[in-house]
DNA sequence: CGGTCGATTGAAAGCACTCAATCGGGGTGG
DNA sequence: CCACCCCGATTGAGTGCTTTCAATCGACCG
C-alpha cells in the first residue's frame, strides 16, 4: 500500500493514522449497506463488487441516484443531516471500508492533505450528479442509455478494466429507473444500437464496438446522417468527460492491497 | 454579527480571520459571475440577488442545474478540477462574498468548526441535486412544478420571507429547462393550478392559497380524487423536506450586515 | 423438466413536445 | 402622453417519443 500512497503526498506515519481508523466489511449481494433514516457514523468505500443507492418518495417510487464500484465513497450525502438519505443496496457480494466519520474529520485538521483530497471527492459526487441531471433532462432514450454505457466504460477502464467488454450488474428495471426509462424501452434501446451494429449485448455482457459512435449518440449528433462532410468529430467530442479522467488518491488508497 | 456568529461556535477572533479572507462584489443582472472552463480561485455565497447556474453539452443544449439566493454557495463543483463546470448567471442585480478558496482550506486546518459546516453545506448540495434527480426521474410535469413552488417556497420562508407570496425571478423557459420541461408545459401547469385555485400568478408574482395540497401533488398524491377517506394526510407529508430545515451558520454569517 | 424471474417484443394510449398564432406588459421614441 | 415595438407568456392543434399493457421468450436453478 505503500507505494500507492507516498507518491501523493501521505507518508508511512499518516497512511497509518488512516489506515487504523478503517474497518473492512463483507456486505452480500441484495443486503442492505445502510438504510434510508439510519444513523449516520460512518461514509464506506467500495473496496470489492458494486452497490445502487436509490431514494424514495412518499408515494413509494424509487429513484436510483447512482451505482457504485470499487475506488467510490458512499454515504456523503448524510453528513448535513446525522441521517442516511437513501438505501445502498450489494449488487455483487462486496467488500466495504467503513471510515468513521467523526475520526476522520479529526485527521482531516492534522492531515490537510488528506483534507483536500475529500474536498476533491465531494466535489466530483456533485459534478457526477450534475451529469445525471444533465442526462435526465435533456437526453432522448437512445442517447441517456448510450451516456450510460460510456460512463461505465470510462469507470472501468479507469480500474484497469476493459473499457469495451465488461457486465451489466444491474437489472434492466435498475438501468430503466436510473434513466428515467421503463426496463421496456432500455430493452429497446440495447435492440436498436445492436441492430445498428454499436454493441453487442447477451444477457448482462455487454461488448461495445465502436465508442466514439456512442459518443456522438450521447451528445446528439445523428450518427445515420452521413450526408455530413465529416464523421469525425473534433477530439474533444470524443474526449467528452462523462467522469472524472482518473482515480484519486484515496480511491487508490481504499482499493490497495 | 457577532450576535449571529458566537452562538454558533465561532469565537470571535475566528469570525474576524474568517471575514478577513471574504471580499464583496457586485454582479449586475444577466451578466456571469463565472463562465465554464474559468479558473477556480474562489466559492461565493450569495448576498443580494439570485444567480441561475447552467452546463452546456457538446450540440449547445442547456441544463440549469439550480437557482441560488441569498446564503447560497455557488461553486462547489469546481473544486474537483480548478475549473468551473458551469455558468453562473445572475438573475437580480446582486452582491456576492468571494470566498478564495486556498485561504479557506488553510483556515479550516485552525477552525475545525468552520470545516464541519463547510462539509454540511457540500453535502447539502448533493441532497438538493438528489432532490432534481428525484423530479426529473419520476414525476409528471403538474408534480415537477408543484415541487417546484413547495421548494421556492421554503426556502423563502426559511430567509425570513413569505412562503405563500413571492416573486419569480426566472423566465418560464428557465423554469421549464430546470425542470426538464418546455416553456409551454411550464405555463399550462401554472393554468391547470390556476384553475385548480392552488396558485394565483400575474406575472412573476406567485401566490400560493394552498400549500400542503401543493405537497399531495408534487408526492403524487392525486387531490382531485375526494373518495379518499381522509384528504388530510400524516404531518410527515406536509413536511416533507425538499431543502435543508434551516439555514446554516455559514448562510447567516455571509449575508450578515 | 417445469418453474421463476428477468428480458424482449408488439400494439395501443398518453403525456409532453413542436409549431404556430396571439396576447400583453414594459420600455422607448416620437 | 401615447403609439409602437419587443420579448416573454399564453393558448391551440397536431405530432411523436415513451409508456402502458400484454404476450412471449429464455436463462438459470432446484
Amino acid at each position: 500500500m505503500r507505494q500507492i500512497c507516498l507518491p501523493t503526498g501521505l507518508n508511512e506515519h499518516e497512511t497509518r493514522l488512516l489506515d487504523q481508523i478503517i474497518v473492512r466489511k463483507k456486505i452480500a449481494r441484495d443486503s442492505y449497506l445502510y438504510r434510508i433514516g439510519d444513523q449516520f457514523t460512518s461514509l464506506y468505500a467500495v473496496r470489492v463488487g458494486h452497490f445502487k443507492t436509490y431514494q424514495e418518495n412518499l408515494a413509494g417510487d424509487r429513484q436510483i441516484n447512482g451505482f457504485q464500484m470499487s475506488g467510490d465513497l458512499l454515504g456523503m450525502d448524510a453528513i448535513s443531516s446525522a441521517l442516511h438519505q437513501c438505501d445502498a443496496v450489494a449488487l455483487d457480494d462486496s467488500e466495504v471500508c467503513m471510515i468513521p466519520y467523526t475520526q476522520l474529520e479529526t485527521l482531516f485538521t492534522e492531515m490537510p492533505i488528506l483534507m483536500r483530497h475529500f474536498h476533491r471527492v465531494m466535489s466530483e459526487e456533485i459534478m457526477g450528479e450534475q451529469n445525471v441531471i444533465m442526462i435526465l433532462g435533456n437526453m432522448y432514450a437512445e442517447q441517456r442509455f448510450a451516456a450510460f454505457l460510456i460512463n461505465l466504460s470510462r469507470r472501468y477502464a479507469l480500474r484497469g478494466y476493459s473499457p469495451t467488454r465488461f457486465q451489466l450488474r444491474m437489472t434492466r428495471e435498475d438501468i430503466g429507473n436510473y434513466l428515467g426509462l421503463t426496463m421496456e424501452s432500455v430493452s429497446r434501446m440495447i435492440a436498436k444500437m445492436r441492430k445498428d451494429g454499436l454493441i453487442e449485448v447477451r444477457q448482462r455482457d455487454v461488448e461495445v464496438f465502436n465508442l466514439s459512435a456512442l459518443n456522438k449518440l450521447a451528445a446528439g449528433i445523428d450518427i445515420s446522417d452521413s450526408s455530413q462532410a465529416s464523421l469525425d468529430l473534433p477530439s474533444v467530442v470524443t474526449e467528452y468527460n462523462y467522469l472524472s479522467p482518473q482515480l484519486t488518491y484515496l480511491q487508490r488508497l481504499w482499493t490497495a492491497k
